[in-house]
DNA sequence: GCTCGTCTATTTTTT
DNA sequence: ATAGACGAGC
């Protein structure tokens, strides 16, 4: 190993002391652990962080530390694996050291390597205006590649086949080998579509995410001299959430590191919730072996939970026989006992959620930020929001169907990634004949066929439409004129700013209008979708005023869920588990505690994965600052089926010693509009003999909120106008019931027509 | 080649 | 429950 070049200050141990005291004030902000985890610059660092011990803190205060001690900040390369981590990170640098944290480099392992690819292109033999197919586009690819080598679908799930050659290019096993090592029947089969699938994607000149991790390494390991430029550029290295790196990730960090040495990993093995996709806890374990000179620091002091919060994760996450030493603490309060909700259905539990979060709010003055409600599948979002929706509160939900991959959406992408690169095989498939061209699967059978023979792609193919046996004239034509379309805007694209490019594209295939002409609601919420494609690429446009449509691309295909969202509306928001790592909240629901649900499982479970499902409550668990709910329903509809559910084991690991439980059964009757009026008679609906957590302002006459809202709700009648927190200025259409169950349906001028609960919708009158 | 109706899997989790 | 896939008929 070479002396590192990195530092500029050295030697770093003695001046460092020094220096900090001058230059790095904000040091006095952390605990003794995480000061020195942040001093120790140089060499091999592992920092295992427990949950909300202030691993951003460290990691960030880390990166202002070397760059207050004149390191470059281009040579410092920080991978996270959200978009939005990497955003926070840079944010809370730049207020530490000022501008210069724009050169770090930062961002996901997929970005960044997208980032270098593209400059490196030309060495792995592809352009540097190649493709990124996202998993959606993967699979079609595969399809495709089945029916190539005469493999159908009724024999191998094609999603299977996709699972097998992602995990193989994660563990860094190149289709040859793979086919090499096929053992049975499957694996010889996945070993040619994968060989097949290799090859297409070359044709098309494009990569899909897992080639993202996995070209680079081959790039260095073949060309010695581009590492060393790399080697060159980035002298430190840190990487956010260790544990869920894969093989192929740990390569790459290894090679990157192996000059230097100055690499620094952050991580939980408590919070390994990716396992299922390659990620590998075992490189938490080797990194000590492979740097054997590591230092290692333990964040276990946490300032996020209470004590009843953390008690709760630690007695849950204990029943894992994989994890590293780890003693959590904290010195924050006691805290309110965790509550489990036992609910006869899944929509009660919706409705004990909400009333819950009522409570909240008129009780400790919170406002609808605070609250989080996760689940395992998002499936289940659907009975939760319902009652939200009902009770007129604002929610805003993280994931479900992701935007861009809405077809909509991917059928005007598919066209701006073929004026990027006509090339690309899935694109043009999609893009081909919609809107409808009169291009059927007969023809472009046959244009498939001579690409083939030619090996061509589908583009190029086009070219020498006469040649192509079997094709009817009309569909000739047709082809002819869609490659004129695309011809027409790739050269439109050098003249044109990217907003009017594709404005005027959509706008001269007709999607819009025959979406309008449609009228469905369906199609109404596909033409608003592909204007929020448009105005996306607008403001796409306004902040990166010499953003290429590349560039907008990429950023569109590797944006995760979570980096859509703010976190600054005042809403109520809803994810799943896995979406909610890394984030905190004072009140946090999990919902769904049930077997077969969490822990998630169809037939057989292995315990290793049993284990990751632990995992993930744990992550859960440890989102909460103040106060966690969590419960479960003893019926829930599955597959459009009503299901009997026996309760997770998880709640049994916990113990019902630390939870303090809450049975429903009446209390659904109580919130049930028919019968609301009978439940204020002492109907409580706690069994518990203790004293309730809460008062409870809707069941009782001494509530004084009820008291100061009936004033208002009496007020309201068919067309009043009224103001709603969230859903902005509106018109009373009807009243319907009265008193505590009165209800309103209200047209809101920004938010259209909500059906409200007078008493909680807290309307004013304008 | 297109459209309508039926059938099926889908409900893990994601860059 | 529902959306996408697939097949039959136009």
């Amino acid at each position: 190993m070479e002396p590192s070049e990195g530092i500029t200050c050295p030697p770093l141990a003695e001046t460092f002391g020094r220096l900090i005291i001058f230059s790095m004030p904000f040091l006095k902000d952390l605990n003794p652990v995480q000061q020195e985890a942040v001093k120790a610059a140089n060499g091999p660092v592992m920092i295992i962080a427990g949950a909300g011990s202030g691993k951003t803190r460290v990691l960030t205060y880390r990166i202002a530390h070397l760059v207050s001690c004149k390191v470059p900040p281009h040579q410092i390369l920080a991978l996270t694996f959200t978009n939005k981590a990497a955003n926070e990170m840079k944010e809370r640098i730049l207020k530490l050291v000022g501008k210069g944290a724009n050169d770090l480099w930062m961002g996901t392992f997929h970005s960044i390597f997208a980032r270098i690819l593209r400059k490196e292109a030309e060495s792995v033999g592809f352009t540097r205006s190649f493709t990124i197919y996202d998993s959606d586009d993967s699979l079609s690819a595969i399809k495709k590649c089945m029916e190539k080598v005469n493999l159908s679908q009724q024999q191998i799930n094609p999603q299977l086949i996709r699972s097998r050659i992602s995990g193989a290019k994660n563990q860094l096993v190149t289709s040859k080998a793979y086919s090499d090592l096929a053992k049975d029947f499957i694996d010889e089969k996945v070993g040619i579509v994968y060989e097949e699938y290799e090859r297409a994607l070359h044709r098309s000149n494009a990569m899909d995410f897992d080639d993202l991790l996995v070209k680079p390494i081959d790039l260095f390991r073949r060309h010695p001299n581009i590492l060393e430029k790399y080697h060159h550029r980035f002298k430190f290295v840190l990487v956010d959430e260790f544990q869920d790196t894969n093989r192929a990730q740990y390569e790459m960090i290894k090679l990157l590191a192996q000059k230097h040495r100055n690499i620094c990993v952050v991580g939980d093995d408590a919070q390994s919730i990716y396992a299922f996709r390659g990620a590998d806890i075992r490189n938490i374990l080797d990194f000590t072996k492979d740097y054997s000179d590591c230092q290692t620091f333990r964040l276990e002091q946490n300032y996020r939970s209470t004590k009843s919060i953390l008690a709760v994760a630690d007695t849950l996450i204990k029943y894992n026989a994989d994890q590293l030493r780890k003693n959590l603490w904290t010195a924050n309060q006691q805290g309110e006992p965790v509550v489990l909700i036992d609910c006869p259905d899944d929509r009660d539990e919706g409705y004990q959620i909400t009333r819950a979060i009522q409570e909240e709010i008129l009780d400790n003055k919170l406002s609808l930020k605070d609250f989080a409600i996760l689940y395992r599948t998002n499936a289940q979002s659907r009975s939760i929001e319902d009652v939200l929706r009902r009770s007129g509160i604002p929610y805003i939900i993280v994931g479900g169907t992701r935007f861009y991959e809405r077809k909509e959406i991917k059928d005007v992408l598919a066209y701006l990634r073929l004026l990027v690169n006509p090339q690309d095989d899935q694109s043009f498939l999609r893009a081909v004949n919609y809107p409808a061209r009169g291009i059927g699967d007969t023809s472009l059978e046959y244009l498939r066929k001579y690409a083939d023979d030619n090996r061509l792609t589908l583009f190029q193919a086009v070219f020498s439409l006469d040649k192509v046996a079997g094709l009817q004239e009309r569909a000739k034509k047709n082809l002819a004129q869609f490659k004129t379309f695309v011809e027409k805007y790739a050269s439109l694209k050098a003249q044109m700013s990217l907003s009017e490019l594709a404005r005027s594209m959509v706008d001269e295939l007709g999607i819009l209008k025959s979406f309008k002409e449609e009228g469905t609601p369906e199609s109404m919420g596909r033409w608003e979708n592909v204007h929020e494609l448009l105005s996306a690429i607008s403001e796409f446009g306004d902040e990166h005023p010499d953003g290429t449509l590349e560039a907008f691309l990429e950023e569109v295909t590797l944006v995760s869920d979570i980096d859509m969202w703010e976190g600054t509306r005042n809403t109520v928001t809803l994810m799943t588990l896995h979406a909610s790592k890394g984030l905190e909240f004072p009140i946090v629901f999990i919902a769904g505690l049930e077997e077969g649900l969490l822990p998630f499982y169809s037939t057989t479970i292995e315990r290793t994965e049993l284990e990751e499902e632990r995992r993930l409550l744990y992550v859960g668990i440890t989102r909460a600052k103040s106060k966690l709910y969590l419960s479960k329903a003893r019926l829930r509809y599955r597959f459009g089926e009503v299901m009997f559910t026996s309760p997770s084991r998880f709640i049994s690991e916990i113990g019902e010693d630390k939870l303090r439980i809450l049975e429903s059964a009446t209390a659904r009757k109580v919130l049930d509009e028919t019968s609301f009026a009978q439940g204020r008679n002492g109907n409580k609906h706690r069994p518990s003999q203790k004293k309730p957590v809460h008062k409870e302002p809707f069941l009782s006459d001494d509530a004084p909120n009820y008291e100061d809202e009936s004033q208002e709700v009496f007020e309201i009648k068919q067309g009043s106008w009224v103001q709603h927190e969230m859903f902005g200025k509106g018109k009373v259409i009807r009243i319907s019931g009265e008193g505590e169950s009165a209800k309103a349906v209200v047209h809101f001028d920004d938010y259209g027509v909500k059906n409200l609960i007078l008493k909680f919708a807290r309307l004013r009158l304008t």
